[in-house]
RNA sequence: GCCCCGUUCGUCUAGUGGCCUAGGACAUAGCCCUCUCAAGGCUAAAACACGGGUUCGAUUCCCGUACGGGGUACCA
């Protein structure tokens, strides 16, 4: 039995959950689901300066929401700052790295001076052990930096192939901040090292990052494992996606009524697709059919249309029961039912939503769908009322309708079906002349739930007012 | 500037040298179903960035160009 492999995720609490790392954490969830691995989380927060406690809070409920549960942590790197140090200071002992005596200002004018040409200039590189540590020991103020060897360090990259950096690019790194802090490179190889992760698994942007770890991992004797970079998700301009694009965050989504389970299906099919012609695909489902070989070079644009699309299908899916959780506190906020109808009423709500489900493609349209049913004075469309009450016998047609319901028994969507085409044929028109003017007449609109299950909801009480409230309309039209 | 990465319908993508008359999905349009809407079914329109190679044969391999993206911090 191999080892399993272990892979995190490693997002800086620095704002909210955003899409393209929330698609970074599902990557490496269903790695680590699919093959048994361990799925670490872990929050990088050594910018003290940024990191807030409010945002590393944010990620987690997004995270959550999601159902991306992780197996270990959160751990924070800020915790590991004595064991980044240490490393460091092994770096510094065997003469993989060196200290740099340059002043943040002097750096600050060569770099206005060489502008795009600036490199560092390896000034503190030749500097004898016995120099340094005298400085340092006189207390005069330096950062570490790495000593980058000749030669060329390349990888294996899972997504992208064979990439090859020839280490001349890479400038001397600081790894260590002159108040002895570690910068990003130093503080990440070093914790992955501690949490032996076997796959990195993380964004195309930390493609240049990655030569500079691997040589890391050398100096340090670590065993380097296997890195994957995903592939940026673009807004509709084709630019990275940002705030400017609107909805950024998962929170931002799960707000506009997305289902957690239809953004996760559609951010595992950003950069991968399962091989055949599947899309909509549950949890267990993308689980089994994932794998890291399937993963695209290219960027993807987010297509908020697509979303809304799966979404609805998802909608659809849902259980009513299940639904009615999530629905029934936007009804109450909307104070169309009370705390205790959604008790009392809950089998009436169950039925208005199984009809509505099927109709709306984000959850936050439920509750407009649903305000038809639960309030007293109907809202009349104007051009459903002009086109669908146009005929003069509307009114007579109405009137027969309302004696159909008057009497029915027993009161079942089925009798209401039939008591209706009995009163169309008894009419002598067909089905559509009754139904539609009587669906306005009952939703104001000419677009509805089958007209059968609508009367039922509605209830005989109900539905008679509201034929008679059109009637009375009809009649007001008709004399002037 | 330099260093990397990428480029198939508007969008997400299939495609690993002949199966491609380039397949599917979203969006769009039409038809069907039908009491309307939604869902569903069918159909249409819609793409291999460009130029050179390699090859009997390139969407597929190689090289350029163009375009797009990322990096180039004592940020992560």
């Amino acid at each position: 039995m191999p080892d399993p492999i272990r892979v995190r995720f490693a997002p800086s609490p620095t704002g909210y959950l955003h899409v393209g790392g929330a698609r970074t954490a599902l990557f490496n969830w269903l790695i680590a689901r699919k093959l048994g691995g361990v799925f670490v989380l872990r929050i990088e927060d050594t910018d003290r300066e940024r990191s807030t406690d409010e945002s590393t809070r944010t990620i987690l409920d997004g995270m959550t929401w999601l159902g991306l549960h992780w197996d270990e942590g959160p751990v924070h790197q800020a915790d590991g700052l004595p064991r980044h140090q240490a490393d460091a200071r092994r770096l510094l002992e065997s003469g993989r790295a060196y200290r740099c005596f340059c002043t943040p200002e002097e750096l600050a004018a060569k770099r206005e001076e060489m502008k795009h040409e600036y490199r560092y200039d390896g000034k503190c590189r030749a500097i004898p052990p016995a120099e340094s540590d005298a400085r340092a020991a006189a207390g005069e103020p330096h950062t570490v930096r790495f000593r980058v060897p000749d030669g060329v360090t390349q990888w294996d990259d899972i997504v992208h192939g064979e990439t090859r950096f020839e280490n001349a690019s890479i400038d001397d790194f600081i790894i260590l901040r002159t108040d002895g802090t570690p910068i990003y490179n130093m503080a990440v190889t070093s914790d992955d090292i501690d949490m032996r992760i076997t796959h990195v698994i993380r964004g195309d942007d930390h493609i240049p990052n990655t030569p500079k770890q691997i040589l890391l991992y050398q100096a340090l004797g670590a065993p380097v494992p296997a890195f994957g970079h995903l592939p940026m998700i673009l807004g509709g301009d084709g630019k990275k996606l940002s705030k400017r694009h609107g909805a950024t965050a998962v929170g931002d989504y799960a707000q506009m009524g997305v289902l957690p389970e239809a953004l996760f299906n559609f951010l595992a099919l950003l950069g991968w697709n399962p091989g055949d012609e599947r899309e909509v695909m549950e949890v267990d489902e993308l689980v089994q059919a994932f794998s890291l070989e399937r993963i695209n070079k290219k960027s993807a644009v987010f297509d908020t249309e697509k979303l809304y699309w799966m979404n609805g299908r998802y909608l659809e899916k849902k259980p009513a029961e299940e639904l009615f959780e999530i629905v029934a506190p936007l009804l109450v906020k909307k104070g169309l039912v009370t705390e205790a109808e959604v008790e009392t009423r809950r089998d009436w709500l169950l039925h208005l939503l199984e009809l509505l489900k099927t109709r709306a493609r984000s959850v936050n349209e439920i509750p407009k769908l649903a305000q038809t049913y639960l309030v007293d004075e109907v809202e009349y469309d104007a051009d459903s009322v002009a086109k669908q009450w146009k005929d003069p016998l509307t009114a007579e047609r109405l009137g027969a309708v309302r004696a159909a319901l008057q009497g029915l028994e027993p009161w079942t969507v089925e009798g209401i079906e039939g008591a209706l085409r009995a009163a169309a044929e008894g009419l002598g028109v067909g089905f559509g002349k009754v139904a539609q003017p009587l669906r306005v007449a009952l939703t104001g609109s000419a677009a509805s739930p089958g007209i059968d299950h609508v009367v039922f909801l509605l209830g005989r009480e109900g539905a008679l007012r509201r034929i008679d409230r059109a009637r009375e309309r009809l009649a007001a039209a008709t004399a002037v």
